[in-house]
DNA sequence: GCTATTCATTGATGGCGATCAATGCGCGTG
DNA sequence: CACGCGCATTGATCGCCATCAATGAATAGC
């Protein structure tokens, strides 16, 4: 469980920034021929990770920041009292490492919910690059400022919003996700247990579990273990705010 | 209360970066005398902000970041539905206005809790000239990816400590940042009202002043009105870890 | 396919912090 | 100085969620 995936970079399957269908999401738009061969030239290596498997942990050092191909990952954080917090979930197209520029070294724990692949970008090969084409420059200044706004988003949920409330904000945030993937907006199996949704809501994994089976309740969706069928979105989203 | 501020640049009063006492804190260090000067052009202006008084709301479309000189302020995200959460106090030679690069416009309101005045640095003066200076345009990383593990740790107070731990770590944060400044340590006034506390810390006022007053209790510290001394720092430490 | 283990559900109870309420204090204003 | 208002303190009560506990379902490993 805490041993170091095997990096494999099998090179016949490479497949190419500007050929990736992930493009829009993760690479900026407006590039033109040349800027995006370099932008290619970017990704050193891929890097399959297993599930359960750590892509990097609190205290490595920081060399590379990481652009999910395919997969689910979780960060947490661990205090120095041992308190642990699930800080985010991540799935394709999303960016992952920022936290260790600041100090060199990782500042959580990336954890892979199920099987997946990352594209690694070495940092210094990226600040060189972004210091050359400025649509680059700023398309990372835009992805690290959205990640600073996303945190904020949920200090207000920590903060301020009671036990359904965050649990119906947190779906929303899912099927939204999964939607702008072209997945179902309405249909996902979770990738995460109910303790890991409720470390990362501020509730105790028993709270999660009578959340969901209220909303069954109530006709809002249907539970089957991981899986979640959304029958009222609309609802679902009014659930979001208090007194429905 | 709600009318904006105006911007004063006594331009008389320039004070250089490169002169700066808050060097240390806002400036990436070893920078030759020719980078020093350029980024000293930076700098557009000052403003002064006057207490109670927003740097910035939430919805203007932003176009620099600021740096503040003096003084201290509060940010605060505002939800849809009317929810209001602090999601941080920031003192001197502390950044502002990171999460507006993401979508050009403010995602917070910044206000003075004293009266204060603060550095306007054009963004995209300071995209250009982190482009040709790489010190510069690390530093700027490296602030960005620490506000980012500073929102994570607001995130492990809110979703897992209790009152009075919250509490603790907030009093024991402030006074470090103080004492990294040159102030005491161990006794300093807050700016912020109860209300404010128990809005970043997910609380209620009664709760955060029950809470001062227990502490007042047990010996940890002295509350008076805004002032508070701390008598036992170590012990206040010991406080933000559970069943002490 | 069976067993062990993790994960999830549901119930009963209790405690922490919210809420409601009243009083007191400090500060800015007239 | 008196007044009013925002801010803070303290008490009493309530409710949400944590905790403790037991059962059941799903998954992994052999």
């Amino acid at each position: 469980m805490n041993s170091v995936p095997i990096p494999i970079t099998p090179q016949g399957l490479q497949i190419a920034c500007s050929a990736c269908n992930l493009r829009e999401l993760c690479m900026p738009v407006g590039l033109s021929d040349d800027e995006l061969e370099r932008v290619d030239s970017l990704i050193g290596t891929r890097r399959k990770v297993p599930r359960g498997m750590p892509l990097y942990l609190s205290g490595e050092s920081f060399t590379s920041l990481f652009a999910i191909r395919t997969g689910f990952f979780k960060t947490e954080v661990v205090s120095e009292d041992g308190r642990e917090q699930v800080t985010g979930f991540q799935m394709a197209g999303e960016l992952m490492g920022l936290d260790g520029i600041g100090t060199g070294q990782h500042n959580c724990d990336a954890r892979a919910l199920e099987d997946s692949e990352v594209c690694v970008i070495p940092f210094n090969r990226l600040s060189e690059l972004s210091r050359e084409i400025d649509t680059l420059q700023h398309h990372f200044h835009k992805v690290m400022s959205r990640e600073i706004v996303r945190d904020q988003a949920v200090m207000m949920l920590l903060g301020t919003m009671r036990a359904e409330e965050r649990l119906a904000a947190f779906l929303v945030n899912l099927s939204q996700r999964f939607s702008s993937r072209g997945y179902s907006a309405t249909e996902f199996n979770l990738r995460m247990t109910r303790e890991e949704i409720g470390s990362y809501l501020g509730l105790k994994l028993e709270t999660v579990s009578r959340g969901l089976s209220r909303m069954q309740d109530e006709g809002l969706l249907t539970v089957s273990n991981k899986n979640i069928r959304i029958h009222k979105l609309d609802e679902l989203k009014r659930a979001m705010s208090p007194r429905c």
